[in-house]
DNA sequence: ATACATTTTTAGACTTCTCTAAAAATCATT
DNA sequence: AATGATTTTTAGAGAAGTCTAAAAATGTAT
C-alpha cells in the first residue's frame, strides 16, 4: 500500500510531535505545523485512519498505529541518511541541507536506501547529531554525554542529570527541560562556559553549572 | 515557475518524442508513452501551452519551446548524473537504475544537482552511453566509435558510415538505420562477430560486415 | 470524392488535497 | 453549572490530473 507524498508528511509530523507529550497529537498543532488549515488536517486524518495508519477518534486527537509508525521511522531514516550524504560527500553546508532531505526522503526504494546506507558505512548519527534508525527501524543506543561538552550545532536531548538538589530540579522545571526534552546546543561564551541553547523556538541562556549537570545524547 | 512532476514528465516525453521525427508529437504518441488516454494528454498538453511550455494546434501535435527544452533538457541531465551516482557509488546494476533515476530527476534543486555533478567528476556520459548536457543545457560533442568496437549494452545512435556503395545503403535502409537512428547494442557473437541490437522494441542481427562500417556515439 | 477507419478533442465526472465559512464540541473561568 | 472562548468538525466548493463516452476532425481507400 503505497503512500502518497503529503500523506507520508503527516505521518512524520505527527510522530515528531507525539514524541514530545505522550498525549494524541492535536488538530491545530498538526495545521500549525504542516502550515495548512485545520479542517483540511482533519480531513487527511480521517483517511490515514481509515488505511490503518492512525488512531483517530473525533475531538481527541491522533496517534501512530504501529504500521504508521514504521513509516514515519522509515521516513525518518531516509532523511538522515540523506543529510550525512549531503554534508559529508557534497559538501553541503549545515542549514542548507534539510529542504534538499525533505523531498529525498520521499524516494521510496528500499533497495536505493540500503545501498546507500552501505555506500555512508552504515552511520549511527546525522551531522545534527540526530540518530538513524536501521532498516528494521531500530534506533541506535544514544551515547550520553555533558552537554557541558557537547559540540555546537547539535540537535540533542536530556538523557539525565547529575544533581538531584530540590533547587536544581526545580531550577529546570522552569527552563521547561525534563527528561526526554530535545532543543539545539547554539552557541557556548568562552568567558564563563555558559551556553545557548534552542527549545521549542525560544534561546535560553544556561550557566556552566546547569549544563555540567545534564547529560545528553550524542 | 514551477513545474509538477507529471508537466516534467510530459516535457521529458515529448523533448524524446520530438527527437527522433521532426514533426510535432502526435496526442496517442504521447499517451502511449506516458501509458495515459489520449484525452488526458490533450488537456496537459492545452496547459502547458498556456504556461507557453509548449506550442501546440489543434490536431496538429506539439512541439516544446525553447522554455520547454530548457526544462526538458534539465531533467534528462539530472537523470543522467543519478544514474551515475546509483550505478558508479551505490553499485546498482545497468537496469536496475532506471526507475529509481526516474523519480530522483525531479527533485529541484540547483544546488544539489551543480554539487552532485561536481562530485562525480563532472561527467559527460551516463552509463549507457547518453550524453550528459551541462547546466546550461550544452550537450558534449560525441565522441566516435566504430560499432564494431562498442561496449555491449551501450545505448547509442548512428553518427556516419565508412561505406557509401548502394547495396550498403539500401541495405541499412531496410534494417531501418539512418544517420541519427538509436539503438542499443545487445550482444556480439564471438563466433562471426556478428551484433544484435534493439530498435524500437525489435531484435536485430547485424553482420561484422555491417557492424564495422557503421560509426555510432561513444 | 465518398465512405470508413483512425485520431483527436470535448463534455462531464471522479479522486486527491486544499480552502472558507459555519456549526458543533470541548475547554476554561467564574 | 453557565458563559464565552477556543478547538475541531462539517459542508460545500476549487484546482490538478485522470477517466469514459461521444462528437468532430483528419486520413485512407477505392
Amino acid at each position: 500500500m503505497a503512500q502518497s507524498f503529503t500523506e507520508e508528511n503527516y505521518l512524520k509530523h505527527i510522530y515528531k510531535l507525539s514524541k514530545n507529550s505522550d498525549k494524541g497529537v492535536s488538530t491545530n498543532a498538526l495545521a500549525e505545523r504542516l502550515e495548512t488549515k485545520a479542517s483540511s488536517v482533519t480531513d487527511m486524518v480521517k483517511k490515514l485512519s481509515a488505511k490503518k495508519l492512525v488512531n483517530y477518534q473525533k475531538y481527541q486527537g491522533v496517534t501512530l498505529t504501529k504500521k504508521g509508525q514504521q513509516i514515519a521511522v522509515d521516513i525518518i531514516r531516509k532523511h538522515r541518511l540523506w543529510e550525512v550524504f549531503l554534508q559529508k560527500h557534497l559538501g553541503f553546508g549545515g542549514e542548507e541541507v534539510h529542504d534538499v532531505a525533505e523531498e529525498l526522503e520521499h524516494i521510496n526504494s528500499t533497495e536505493l536506501v540500503e545501498r546507500l546506507d552501505k555506500f555512508l558505512g552504515y552511520p549511527k548519527y546525522d551531522p545534527h547529531g540526530g540518530p538513524i534508525p536501521d532498516s528494521k527501524g531500530v534506533f541506535p543506543e544514544p551515547k550520553r554525554v555533558k552537554l557541558d561538552e557537547l559540540e555546537l550545532g547539535r540537535s540533542t536531548k536530556v538523557m539525565g542529570i547529575t544533581e538531584h538538589s530540590d533547587a536544581f530540579l526545580s531550577h529546570l522545571k522552569k527552563l521547561g527541560l525534563e527528561l526526554g526534552t530535545e532543543f539545539i546546543l547554539k552557541e557556548r561564551s568562552d568567558f564563563d562556559r555558559s551556553v545557548e541553547i534552542e527549545l521549542n523556538e525560544k534561546t535560553i541562556q544556561l550557566s556552566h553549572d546547569v549544563a555540567k549537570n545534564i547529560f545528553v545524547a550524542y
